[in-house]
DNA sequence: TTGTATGCGTTATCAG
DNA sequence: CTGATAACGCATACAA
């Protein structure tokens, strides 16, 4: 049981000195025939450096903080996806932290990362006003921070986004595409600004199109989560509808809406055209499969993972990355009946 | 702008030596008068340990490793939650690798951390025959392994699983309690244990209550994957059928074959009941909801962290955990016409 | 019970 | 271009 060949054995091992070897594994200056030795001798003994103390000695922790509203939400699973991909080429770990344990809010863990100096960066997932003190509290102690898709204009963070309003316009296509021209929006929290930056896209361009979103239906919910999307279900058909279709803020609502919905006898597409935002899996799950307007979250989670990594090495301007979203028609919408 | 307070710094405020603010700091032998000192002035810097320069000490990495078939199943997603309670106590960070990139496998990442020794221990998720290697490699660099849901029997490893027998009989006795007499069993991949057990209990328990499965309808559809489900729909839907109630192996196959027989104008549960094994979050969302036996995954995923953690502390002795399912009813299965 | 000295595996500084 | 040597922050024999 041989120990664990260190820097040191290589650099015995190939006649040179500790230093030399650390400067042939970070790239410096090293000449052609020391460069030669080393590697055969690293090859020969297996070597692989420790990230450790590789670490202690840079100052560096060595793993990023990634904090999300629920572990359980599946918007996220897809970016955490992302992130995994782009955190395995790098060689830093991760610590994970859900702001909302059954129900209560607690983002005590993610204060002591920053507090203890265990993160080098921060990635913060929706952040939104209630994570405003946990963002500066990064800021302050100096640690790099990217929000992805925060839902308030956040400064001295990289920003990884989508263009809501863009969303919202091609959602307005769509429908009117189809005929539609009684068509109705239901927002998340009040407060959201995903939620206004989508209806204003819906609603802009279908004024473009000569129509008008029908104000009386129209409305914020309060939350992004499917028993909000139930709960508009159930006062949505308490009365009769006169809308065709309707766009809610995101695919979870629309998803706890069609449940509801289906439950009560309501037949979707036939009824009512139904539009979500984000694309989650679920969507491609049910029947009818929910048409909605997809976030490309792998995506986004490598290039927050990418920009992250980019601060800590040095730091670098703040910037806002913009990706579209772009349409996935599934059997949720058809043409209104009429 | 001052420096972060070391041991050392505590250590000559507190008047004493580094060493015995190490030992307070973990717990050995310090006088009360010493220990009074200590943690006033440590309250007073604001002092943290440093988990780099402590692991590197102990000759830790500080981090597990926890793989998965892919990071986007839903299933994975309950686990991660608790993992990640219970890594939020312990001062441990993760390492995360996925072994189905956009289709094809590759555990090469899995294979470097244990060559690299960047891992104190491994959790494997759903562990299966192909798993065998890395598992061995594990198990050859002496890194403690558990193994949650595996679908293969393992050793020299901890296991974390659940009584699929029992699982099965209780589907059995409750599709039997609502008048089924013709009952039909869908696995997944043929080798799959956790399949074959599931339907072992279903089969046997109908069995003692005088029904026997109808093997006509029963199959193996070589997949866990909702896809999968969608296929086995057009299959079986293709002649008239003659159960009144499908257990499937798993929820994203039942998930998967429910929105295609819809598609195909089944009515569930009037025409056909339909029951699921896992509990993904999934099928409470669709309608109608799903019918299933769930897994407890979240208190799985913290089990195993903390038998991780034991095992990396002093070598234990290797057990199995098992865990019951529960039966959770929803809207996909009710009594059978006739 | 406490202090001294040394090791953990790298990187960085500074001569050469 | 290369070689000593001092950090990095903590744990632990060993001695006192």
């Amino acid at each position: 049981m041989t120990r664990k060949p260190t820097i040191a054995t290589v650099a015995k091992h190939s006649g040179v000195a500790m230093s030399t070897v650390s400067r042939y594994l970070n790239g410096h200056y090293v000449s052609n025939a020391a460069k030669k030795r080393i590697s055969t001798v690293i090859a020969r003994l297996g070597y692989t450096p420790s990230t450790t103390a590789r670490n202690l000695s840079l100052g560096r922790r060595g793993s990023i903080g990634v904090v999300v509203d629920s572990m359980l939400d599946p918007w996220f699973t897809q970016l955490l996806a992302g992130i995994e991909e782009e955190l395995s080429v790098r060689d830093a770990s991760l610590m994970l932290a859900s702001l909302e344990h059954k129900g209560n809010y607690d983002p005590g863990v993610a204060f002591r990362w920053i507090r203890e100096r265990r993160i080098d960066g921060l990635v913060i997932a929706k952040s939104q006003k209630r994570e405003r003190s946990l963002l500066h509290a990064a800021i302050d102690a100096n640690l790099p921070v990217v929000t992805i898709a925060p839902d308030e204009a956040v400064q001295h963070a990289q920003v990884i986004g989508c263009s809501n309003v863009a969303a919202g316009m091609t959602v307005a296509d769509h429908l009117a595409d189809l005929g539609h021209r009684k068509i109705a929006f239901i927002g998340g929290p009040a407060h959201s600004i995903d939620s206004k930056h989508r209806m204003r896209g819906l609603r802009n361009r279908l004024r473009q199109l000569g129509i008008s979103l029908d104000l009386e239906t129209t409305a914020f919910c309060g939350s992004y989560e499917a028993e909000a999307g139930v709960e508009t279900a159930r006062i949505l058909l308490a009365k009769p509808l006169h809308i065709t279709a309707l766009v809610m803020a995101n695919d979870a609502l629309a998803l706890g809406f069609m449940r509801a919905a289906q439950q009560r006898g309501l037949r979707i597409p036939e009824d009512l055209s139904v539009v979500g935002f984000d694309n989650l899996p679920e969507g491609a799950l049910v029947w009818p499969g929910l048409t909605t307007m997809s976030q490309p979250m792998q995506e986004m989670g490598r290039a927050a993972c990418r920009r992250l990594f980019e601060s800590i090495a040095s730091p670098v301007d703040f910037e806002k990355i913009e990706y579209s979203m772009t349409l996935i028609v599934r059997e949720s919408t058809a043409r209104p009946r009429d």
